[in-house]
DNA sequence: GTGGTCTAGACCACC
DNA sequence: GTGGTCTAGACCACG
């Protein structure tokens, strides 16, 4: 069966993502982490979900104290939402957190626009290419992939280890925003071009005007999603 | 007697910072990491202390494991760093952690810069009139702080909380650098005119000439600490 | 527009004190004690008015059982009064009620005479210069408030825990005796000397004149409120 | 068998106080402090001793909440001390706590003094004659018992609430005291003479005498009581 | 009853 | 021996 034949992929359950990773009770906060990560961004948990301790905690197999940890993890990344005394929630992404998630992207990555030398970038050149044919085989996911991927190597080329930490975990972020609405299939097609002229604006080294692109880009996809919450 | 011996104190020991705060085991998380945070900031523990787990937490009265976890807020504030099966040490700022610490700072404060719209900004000329005093009373400490108010009241002007939250860090860090040097006494002193032309051009509006001038005013403050480590 | 009418300003609604303050639910019983005495002492809850249990629990977005702990401590402090299968009312002073403050105040106060050593007293000084301060610009809020920091400071200086806590607690029913009547504004004005005589006598060493100074002082007052009741 | 041959009495269990009242579990919070507050007084539980919630919860065949109230009231009569997180521990009176308590006493006394009129006291005379009874037979805890009730009708007669209530709480906390040291057969003796004196004064009118004989009577206690913690 | 915090103690791995 | 991790269990606080 063609995966792709529907364009929105059957959400795997938390007990097959559960099972298809290696409980190794070594570090089982971060596998926790991971577990719930992945099931919040695969969509196996809906925003606004409540997330009981001491349910969970026994379902994964781990004391409730681990699970805590795992959780002050995934707040710190705005993945999940401590009311306090109340529970932990799956973070719903409202207009005020997407504002605040595009002011932080469009901070990093002028912030790495600033620390890339101009000249030639194959990994961003690849990841564009990557794109096209994913468009050409109608693979949302797969150009939503590319999309991150374009985002995240371009902070990772500005060398910084800080700003690139800060963009993975908004890229997580950004998954979640993905799943907490309806999906439009040609939503993504846009950017393959906005993306391939931003990368030529970067490797002509003309900073300003890539700064002034990516305000305007991200701000519209910031409004796209406003819209939709 | 020296004026400078005066004006910067007598570093305090950790114990007198124990004593002055109130280790109620309601929040000993939090109380620690503060406890820790303020002897750091204060130049009571030397940077490349190692802090041994067991006797730390006999001394601040607390279970190891609360203090691991304050470990792990002062970890992730760079103002520690674990090496992993050798212990936790006073964090000492490399250049390498002094450029990410400048990187991320340009990426916040332009990214700030950007939100922020022309007009009188009255907080920052306060803040710039009360360097004046302290520069005219000689106080390096009194300039020392008004500089930090005002790169952070330039973050919070943006009014986002993410960027503010990881600004109050990158201070906070910062804070840690300063004591890891010897002090020079019109270190300070520059910035007060750089801060202020900052300010005019932020009043203005002119958002390019301001990041073009915070850009190279951050390059060699972090020049200047990178020679100095 | 009579001056009295900005001097004193608009009470308060309970809404805006709600507002104004952090409705952060991890302690709510404490944050909602302080809410409604703050709204108490400011006039926005007049006395006698009965709170709704649910009413308020819902207003104040907490549940039944917490207000009703707060409520007990209220209760404890003579700011509420409970009727049982009633409810519960702001408190209404009544005669007794006012003498049996004043009462407490005068053993509170005679206790603190009693353990202040003779010698200047710096803060009671200041509290006069500013009740002095307030009387000649009119603020009669200005100077309920300096008299009450005067007796506050006044106890506070005996260095007793208890005592204090005590006097504290009765200051705060002092201010919803305030508000319980019709503001008289020259009301405050003999306090002024009236503060300052005594905390000559205190600073003299002359502990029998200042208990017998403030016994008369004191019942004065107290004639006072009653005959206003 | 005579239970005044021996001077230090044996202690009563907790289960036979709980046994001897009625457990009317319409005020269970109320009963329930009465029963700590007797075992405590009584000498049942030791200072120092970790009441368990669970366990005391069980025992006493009330809710955990029931008795979280319970420990409330205990802890603002200062007859437990509660460390967050913790526990809650019978209070281990030490050199402050006996020396606020006596502040404390000697506050609400000498106001109750200031407010009892001249003239014979009946209650108190029969009270000093009860004494001296107890005296004779070689009763401690007749005279112990005595000592109190003298006090304890002094601040009664003043005819304040407030006054009467504070000082019902503070001989709890002295009979606390009594059971946290060793006894000393004759401590209460010269007691007796001292009331006695105190009433002479009180009944001529002679307030300041009595105040300042008062002030030292209570010094020289509250000294004998903090040199054997 | 559930979440929030701390403590104690176990086990393993590295030095 | 010291750090790294997890578990168990207690108390604290709101619902």
């Amino acid at each position: 069966m063609n995966p792709e034949t529907t364009s929105i992929p059957l959400v795997p359950t938390l007990d097959s993502i559960v099972a298809r990773s290696t409980p190794d009770h070594a570090f089982a906060t971060k596998w926790a982490a991971d577990v719930l990560r992945t099931a919040m961004t695969e969509g196996a948990l809906d925003p606004g979900t409540k997330l009981s301790e001491a349910a969970l905690a026994q379902q994964l197999g781990i004391s409730r104290n681990t699970l805590r940890q795992a959780f002050t993890a995934l707040e710190s990344e705005h993945l999940m939402t401590r009311v306090p005394n109340r529970g932990v929630f799956v973070a719903t992404p409202g207009k005020k957190q997407i504002h605040e998630l595009f002011t932080l992207r469009l901070a990093l990555e002028s912030g790495a626009i600033d620390l890339i030398s101009a000249g030639e970038k194959p990994i961003l050149r690849r990841i564009i290419e990557q794109s096209k044919v994913h468009r050409a085989s109608g693979s949302v996911s797969g150009m939503a992939g590319a999309n991150q991927d374009f985002h995240r190597e371009l902070v990772r080329l500005s060398g910084s280890e800080r700003l690139n930490t800060l963009m993975v975990s908004a890229l997580a972020e950004m998954r979640l925003l993905f799943h907490s609405m309806v999906a439009v299939p040609d939503f993504h097609s846009p950017f393959v071009e906005k993306n391939e002229h931003l990368m030529h604006l970067l490797e002509a080294g003309d900073k300003y005007e890539a700064h002034v692109y990516l305000r305007d880009y991200l701000a519209s996809s910031a409004a796209y999603f406003a819209d939709r919450v």
